[in-house]
DNA sequence: CCCGCCGTATGACATCTGTCATGCAGGATC
DNA sequence: GATCCTGCATGACAGATGTCATACGGCGGG
C-alpha cells in the first residue's frame, strides 16, 4: 500500500484555511504537513516539508497562488499544484495552467471534489471544471498589453488622470490614450466598466 | 450534561461551507445540523431542525447574512445568531448588530475562535473583535441618505449618468446632484472613489 | 408655526474624460 | 534596409462629470 499523500495548504483567511484542513484530515489517505498565509511563503514550505501536493489559492499577500504555482513549477517540477479559487474567472483559469498547475478548482464545487482532485492530480490526471474551460477558450487571450492594464489596475480605484500620470510617471495624454485603447479593446464605454469588465475576466 | 449544540450554517461557497463543518464536526459538544447555501432558506430550516445557534455568512444569494439575521431576530428571538464574513467593514459589524446579531467575526480571525463564539453567545455573552467595534465607532454612522445609497450603488459597474438616470426614474440632472452629494459627503473626487470607499466602509 | 432636511428638478459653469490625428524612437520581422 | 508594432507623446475637440445657486413640496422637530 502507498503512504499518505502531504498537502501543503495556502490561503490567507486562517479561518478558511484550517477548515479546509480539518475537511482533508477526514480523508484517510491525506494528510496537511503544511499551511501558510502568504504566497512567498509557499516554496520554501513545500521544499521543508516534502509535499506531493500544493492547495493554493489565489488572492493572497506577498504572492499571488497564481505566481507561486509558476515557482513551485520551475523549483519543483515533481510537486502537483491545485488551485483553488472564489472566483472563476477565465483568465485565471488560463494564467493558472500556464503557470504550470495540474488542476483548477472554484470555493463553490463540492466539497468532495477537493480530496478527489488531490488524488486525481497524483496519479497524472488534470482536473478542470469544463464549463469555465469553455469560457476561458471562448474569451481568448487577455488582449490588453502590460501598460494597458499597469494603467488600469492603477485607475481601479478612482485615481485620476493627473494622479495616474504622477503615479506610473507618463504624461497625462498617455495615461488617457492607454485607458482609451483599452475601453475599444473590451467594448465598454468607460474606465469604469473596462475595470470591472477587465476585473470579471481576470485580465487584471 | 447538556446535550450538544445545534447549529445551522449558511454560507454559498460549497467547499468553504463544508469545511466549515467538518472543523466544527471535530468538536464534541457541537453538531451542525443543518446547512444552507443562500440567505432566503435560513429561516425555515432554522424552523425545521430546531437549530439553537446559526452561523451566517454575509455576501449570499437570496439575502444576504444581515437581513438574514434580522429576520431570525424576529421570528425566532431565541435563537443565537453568529455572522461571518470575509470583509471586516466597520459598517457590516453595525448593521450586523442592529440586525440582533450576538457575534461578529471574520474570517481572517484564527478557527478556534468560531468554536468559542458559538459557546460564548449560548452563555448570553456578545462576541466582536474590538479593534472592528473601535474602526465601527470611528467611522460613525452612515452619512448617505437612502437615495444617495441607492445611486452609489447603481454607478458602481460604470453606468453613465444617462443610464442611472433612466434606471432610477429620475433627470439626469437629479442623478448628478446625488452623485455630487455623496462625493463631497466621503471627501472624494469622484463617484468611482466615492463607490469604492462606501464598499470599503460596509455602507453601499 | 417655522426651520431644516430630503427628494426632486433646472441652468450655468469649469473641469475631467474619451477620441482622434499625428509624430517619433526602438525593436522585431521579413 | 523597409516595414510594422509598441511605447510614448502632443494638441484639438466633443461629450461626460462635478459644482453651485436656486427652487418647490412634504415631513418631522422644536
Amino acid at each position: 500500500m502507498s503512504r499518505t499523500i502531504k498537502v501543503l495548504l495556502a490561503e490567507d483567511q486562517s479561518m478558511v484555511r484550517e477548515a479546509l484542513a480539518a475537511l482533508l484530515g477526514l480523508e484517510e489517505d491525506i494528510e496537511v504537513v503544511a499551511q501558510v498565509a502568504r504566497g512567498d511563503a509557499v516554496l520554501s514550505a513545500a521544499r521543508d516539508h516534502g509535499v506531493d501536493v500544493a492547495l493554493l489559492d489565489i488572492e493572497m499577500p506577498g504572492a499571488t497562488g497564481i505566481e507561486a504555482a509558476a515557482e513551485l513549477h520551475r523549483e519543483l517540477p515533481a510537486l502537483k499544484v491545485v488551485v483553488l479559487t472564489t472566483f472563476g474567472r477565465p483568465g485565471y483559469l488560463r494564467s493558472a495552467m500556464e503557470a504550470g498547475a495540474d488542476a483548477f478548482l472554484v470555493k463553490d464545487a463540492p466539497a468532495s471534489q477537493l480530496a478527489e482532485a488531490i488524488r486525481k492530480v497524483l496519479a497524472g490526471e488534470r482536473v478542470i471544471d469544463p464549463s469555465l474551460a469553455a469560457a476561458a477558450l471562448a474569451d481568448g487571450a487577455n488582449p490588453l498589453t502590460d501598460r494597458e492594464r499597469e494603467v488600469l489596475r492603477a485607475a481601479a480605484d478612482g485615481s485620476t488622470n493627473a494622479e495616474l500620470a504622477a503615479a506610473l510617471h507618463l504624461s497625462q495624454g498617455t495615461v488617457r490614450n492607454y485607458l482609451s485603447t483599452a475601453i475599444q479593446k473590451l467594448a465598454v464605454r468607460n474606465r469604469a466598466e473596462a475595470v470591472r469588465i477587465a476585473r470579471e475576466k481576470g485580465w487584471l
